[in-house]
DNA sequence: GATTGCGGGCCGG
DNA sequence: CCGGCCCGCAATC
């Protein structure tokens, strides 16, 4: 079954005949329908930081991607992950929580903002019709996941009951004339005058990490054994933002990108060639300025590899990996010149980079993705404004690589904006490629990536898979 | 205090 | 007109 409507369709389907279970990071150009019984439908909830946008219309809900909160210097928490916290939803908790310090290393913070979406951040959008729900998402995060919700959340609480039980004792001491610790004195600081170096203090317990005595906290990517198992939309009409990987991989942030599913089945029929993701500017530029460019910096790519089991269980999964991608130990400052042997993917990264910098606001990719575009192998601009890689819709049958010029668009013209209205180049140079060839042309992509991928090897987190909720 | 939804309004393409 | 985004308000927890 293929998907015929849109979130902006005057009509929805009536009655679906099924409804999708709830996905809680949902990534890529999809589309859901929920059971207008399913609870965590009804909240509109989402493992990403998802703020209210307004649309002017009340019928849809729209939602937009504040990004992931991570740390400026990239610190290595005890797992060897990375911090990934969640942005507040509030424009006001935001800046404030911005003005924290990383609870790991008491670096600054940095908001990492979602620019999945044509530079602009991934769009989540809800309504309400019937017995259903239909939920639409616009754009892969080119972030990592930041906590979800329900970590936050948990976070916060034992947060306040290790508060209480810290400042229980300490209140009945401080009554003792005299008496009072340092840290009395500073947590007294912070809850009033709260100047600069108090913030430290402040953060440190707002995260409850060792410092505060308590284990470290659940961040969303630090279970590397989790496993992504999205159940398969019924309704096959996803890009998703990447596959599973049989061998480690990277991946392409940026402009979405993916596998279109012909059916729930083709996700797990195939090793997917690996991808690359990049934060956008990350080998651009190095000189590193406080504005939001800094934000860029400083990702690292990481990747790791799921277990067979994993890969087994994920089958008929979505598959989204948590955070198959980055934050490091500053790569770009760090990685001022690319290692030899890696043009290809410098040609990659640098087309992804200018392509991100420049943001042609024209450029608009695949949002209404239907099951008419079916896109195979992948693709990139050799020409300004660069095109991102997208490998997409991998059925071999229909499976067309995206032309080269406007005139030679994919066969079928996807209502909406689509990637096919690009001008691009067959990459590396063929046409309907199969997934098998897909997965070849990725293997030239990344050929010479080696040398990245073992400084990757060695700063990267493993590649994680997160359970979802089935 | 934070989250969430709503809606007015502004701005740029 | 559309999309992004800012803001304030109100309800809720």
């Amino acid at each position: 079954m293929t998907l015929t409507w849109d979130i902006n369709d005057p009509q929805m389907p009536q009655e679906p005949a099924h409804f999708d279970h709830f996905r809680e990071w949902p990534d890529g150009y999809v589309r859901f329908i929920y059971s207008s019984q399913e609870k965590k439908a009804q909240r509109h909830l989402s493992g990403w930081a998802m703020r209210n946008t307004n649309n002017h219309n009340g019928h849809i809900l729209k939602k937009s991607c504040l990004g992931v909160v991570v740390c400026a210097r990239a610190c290595a928490l005890k797992d060897g992950s990375h911090l990934q916290l969640r942005p507040a939803i509030c424009d006001k908790a935001r800046l404030k929580q911005q003005k924290k310090a990383c609870p790991n290393c008491h670096a600054a913070l940095e908001l990492v903002p979602c620019r999945g979406h044509s530079g602009y951040p991934v769009t989540n959008f809800w309504r309400l019709d019937g017995n259903a729900i239909f939920f639409q998402a616009k754009g892969v995060h080119d972030h990592p996941r930041p906590e979800s919700k329900s970590e936050t959340e948990g976070r916060r609480s034992a947060l306040k009951r290790q508060m209480a039980s810290f400042y229980q004792p300490q209140k009945r001491r401080s009554e003792e004339p005299g008496a009072r610790s340092a840290q009395d004195i500073r947590g007294h600081l912070s809850s009033t005058l709260a100047p600069e170096p108090t913030e430290l203090f402040d953060m440190t317990a707002d995260t409850s990490l060792s410092i505060t005595g308590q284990s470290c906290p659940s961040f969303p990517n630090s279970d590397v054994h989790r496993v992504t198992c999205d159940p398969p939309p019924f309704q096959g009409d996803v890009i998703l933002p990447f596959q599973k990987y049989s061998n480690p991989s990277i991946y392409f942030p940026g402009p979405p990108w993916g596998y279109e599913l012909a059916s729930p089945g083709v996700t797990g029929s195939s090793p997917i060639p690996p991808c690359i993701k990049i934060p956008p500017f990350s080998y651009g530029s190095y000189e590193r300025s406080m504005d939001f460019t800094a934000s860029y910096h400083g990702w690292k790519l990481t990747h790791g590899k799921p277990s067979l089991e994993e890969k087994v269980e994920c089958g008929q999964c979505q598959a989204v990996p948590t955070s198959p991608y980055y934050n490091l130990e500053l790569p770009c400052r760090y990685l001022p010149v690319p290692p030899a042997g890696t043009q290809a993917m410098q040609t990659v990264i640098t087309t992804t980079v200018a392509y991100q910098a420049y943001q042609h606001p024209a450029l608009k990719h695949g949002d209404s993705v239907q099951e008419a575009s079916s896109l195979a192998g992948c693709t990139y601009a050799s020409e300004n404004p660069p095109m991102p890689i997208y490998p997409q819709a991998l059925d071999p049958q229909e499976g067309v690589v995206q032309a080269a010029s406007p005139s030679g668009r994919a066969p079928v013209e996807v209502p909406g904006d689509s990637p096919a209205t690009r001008p691009t180049l067959a990459f590396p140079h063929e046409t309907g490629a199969s997934r098998t060839d897909g997965a070849d042309a990725w293997d030239v992509c990344l050929s010479g990536v080696g040398s990245v991928m073992g400084y990757l090897d060695r700063a990267g987190q493993p590649f994680g898979f997160d359970n979802e909720d089935f």
